[in-house]
DNA sequence: ATTATCTATAGATCTATAGATAATGC
DNA sequence: ATTATCTATAGATCTATAGATAATGC
């Protein structure tokens, strides 16, 4: 009887960790172009095998199923996107308006990183319960960045004192004002720069808070 | 040679109009539940005939292909939140505070069809360009109403004059706001009921116009 | 005669796997 | 011997249409 292994949740019968871990990669990068391009549904197992450089027999050695694949597609982009984000807080934290800048630095991670959130919006629903869970985790994770930066900024006397529930809401406000640049970009690219809806937004958001 | 007529442009063999819009809304109907319920690509054609209450021959007689069902259904999504809204807006006029009125009114219009924003969100790309360019008209007309009822206020001295770029934005922000209630809800609704949502959101919004 | 509807299926996929083959290490 | 990879294909769809049938109106 085989042991059988499982990396990120992931079954396999290949012994070798880090040649998953490599492979793993392979089908990320090749995916996630083909997933652009052309949307979960409509790529096929064989377009990302092709891709990524080996048969549709290997392919199937490091994953279960195509939803697999667009789990680790997903949890790719999250964790681009976390890294991106904690960096800008840590460098943030020192600047003159500290809010701000961390707007403006995960502002341009959603700009360069557009395509990557938009893929997440429309395939999250494809994925199996127990995956989208998981993307789901990834995403309110990331909108705690932004609830740690107000908190801070609040018991340090940089932001006026509002309630618990409220600051969780501005956290998400700035999350989905971020995601938005990606999903209505085909709109507001025409009317603005990056630098203007960065500008624009930082106002709107900071009005009030 | 047969005149071949089309009713939404979706090109048909059927003469009787009145036929061919009872039919297009029997395939709405039968496709809204079942593209929520299982997404666009895990719904088969059978399946919406069957639900429709016809065979998958006729189905055929009224669409060309099931990208034209899809988009059958987002117009009449957006239609049913366009009358929503505009209602609202005529109702709001006379109010105490009519921009935080229309807000409350949109908002609940969201609520009330969270599931079918949510599609829209999710399968806008599974359109073909045709298609999706008039689904993304409408979602700019939908902003539109609230850009006039922000230039109306800001004319009438309400609101505090701002400059019609920041205006056009404001107008996309509440839209998004408003959505954000659909596709965060799985978080969102285990911490804030609509009203309090509502009132959070519409504090946010004012806080700065 | 004309219009609408149905049944049966062509034709074209696509996912996932079984079994064969190649490469590696003892 | 063990591990990784490949080829070939089973098996299961699904969309779209051709041609037959039923219903309606003159």
């Amino acid at each position: 009887m085989e042991k059988i292994r499982a990396i990120k949740g992931i079954p396999t019968q290949i012994k070798n960790a880090d040649l998953v871990a490599q492979r793993h990669r392979q089908i990320v990068d090749a995916a996630v172009q083909l997933f652009i391009e052309q949307g979960f549904h409509k790529t096929t197992t064989r377009q990302i095998a092709r891709a990524a450089g080996f048969s549709i027999g290997s392919l199937y050695e490091y994953i279960a199923s195509k939803e697999d694949i667009l789990y680790l597609v997903c949890d790719a982009i999250h964790a681009e996107v976390e890294r991106g984000v904690s960096q800008a807080m840590n460098r943030a934290s020192g600047g003159h308006n500290p809010l701000a800048e961390v707007i403006r630095e995960y502002f341009l991670v959603c700009n360069r990183m557009s395509d990557h959130i938009l893929l997440i919006y429309q395939e999250t629903q494809s994925l199996p319960p127990r995956w989208r869970k998981k993307v789901l985790e990834n995403e309110v994770r990331i909108t705690g960045i932004f609830m740690e930066v107000l908190a801070r900024l609040i018991s340090s006397g940089d932001l006026p004192h509002i309630s618990e529930r409220s600051m969780e809401l501005v956290a998400h406000n700035i999350s989905v004002l971020g995601h938005m640049w990606t999903f209505r970009r085909w709109f507001l690219a025409r009317h603005y720069s990056v630098e203007d809806y960065i500008e624009l937004q930082t106002e709107f958001i900071l009005g009030n808070v």
